[in-house]
DNA sequence: CTCGGCCGCCTTGTATGTAAGTATGCAGGA
DNA sequence: TCCTGCATACTTACATACAAGGCGGCCGAG
């Protein structure tokens, strides 16, 4: 892992900025799964005293990015089938049930601001800016649950979202895979011109399980990284 | 606010008996909201460190169950429309897509093992036990969830629960409540039966919207417990 | 060679001390 | 009377010290 120097007063506590720090590196797997995190040895590297980073690790045990054992150690949660699908379950459940709402709630205004957001997607798309994008794309969920009056909605979307991006980020690149997504947006957008409930649920639905595909294919490629089927 | 004594060693850590301690007691209006939690005090109370009292604060600031203001003080968040209609939202979305699931997968062991346990509360309903009720009451929706194969579904739902019954608590008992609760339960019972998602979740969004309508009644009757609407 | 017991190191959990910042009450002047 | 400035007492955030317990290596016996 290569996790160093926390940003300068910005950015809130120590304890959050620990970890934000954490759960990037989990997600982004610069700590591996399974791997033994030593709150003093973090504490060392990081300037700061052991109270943050246990206040981080605490949130992240929570969250089931890491598994906290007493007298033994912490340690990076093996990327789990189950959690994973946990995960896009929640995901899907709250958005779908979103954009439902959203289907009934938006103005022409609203439309026409999803209509920007995804034409940017298209432009940083022919980029290949996979970076850029992904602050889009967030961007685009949030607002479609911010539509729905439901922004809780996708911070707890958020929330389980670390999940599947930490399996997202094993995948081999797909080559077309931006222009995918904003094809999705736009089918999605359509619906909520139509003001379809159906449609849109649908249209988002697909688009939510792109991800999920590709998952045994990447256990297949990161066998260490998985935990074990359970019996 | 009258908390007290944490059991002895059992029930896991300091902190997660602080914790424990604490949400009971915000949920119950112990702790009446807007009120001001003193770590100090709180220790002394209960006869441990500050640091496994911060811990639990932290964890109740992340449900959003008390507001951490540094320099200044934590106190109870005030009981607001918004939270409660969000928590609504969450439980909503994930119970009902749980439940189409279980539809299809209940087999007749799961639909008996539900029926036993709408009968144990129509027994407990005859003596009015409302606590009674309210321990087999979450057996069940945990078990529609653990049906449809997702057991975080509950897990995410009971969390965000706690701020419903914050507003439950404060209602006044109905005397046919619960046998209504029971009538409802059979409902989506037996839609499961016939293997109808549609009839299911129709059942259950209409069991959970039962809690809610009594929101402004309750809002009326104990205005001091609310933030003010925001503009 | 193998197995059992002991010892030391390392872990998390908890307790306590230090620092920095905010609200409050009071004193003094306009 | 009202407003301003300060001293004080409180808060949380962070740092440090201590306690309890598990794991592994070592050593000795069989």
């Amino acid at each position: 892992m290569r996790i160093d120097r926390l940003q300068h007063a910005a950015a809130g506590s120590a304890s959050r900025q620990v970890y934000r720090a954490l759960r990037d590196a989990i997600i982004a797997s610069d700590i591996a799964p399974g791997q033994r995190i030593s709150e003093n040895e973090l504490a060392e590297r990081l300037a700061v005293s052991r109270t943050p980073i246990r206040e981080a690790l605490i949130r992240l045990r929570d969250e089931r990015f890491v598994q906290i054992v007493p007298q033994l150690g912490t340690f990076v949660t093996p990327i789990s089938v189950a959690a994973v699908e946990d995960a896009q379950f929640i995901r899907e459940s709250l958005e779908c049930a979103a954009v439902r709402i959203a289907a009934v709630r938006a103005e022409d205004g609203d439309l026409a601001a999803l209509d920007g957001l995804v034409q940017r997607q298209a432009e940083v798309s022919e980029h290949g800016d996979h970076a850029r994008f992904a602050v889009l794309d967030d961007e685009f969920h949030a607002a479609l649950c911010e539509l729905a009056g439901r922004p809780v909605a996708w911070e707890v979307a958020q929330r389980v979202k670390g999940h599947l991006n930490r399996v997202r980020r094993l995948s081999l690149p797909q080559p077309d895979y931006l222009a995918e997504m904003v094809a999705e947006h736009r089918l999605v957008v359509e619906a909520l011109r139509k003001r379809d409930p159906d449609a849109a649920e649908t249209a988002l639905r697909h688009h939510l399980r792109m991800v999920l595909s590709a998952l045994p294919a990447i256990r297949a490629q990161h066998p260490d990284y998985f935990e074990e089927e359970r019996a």
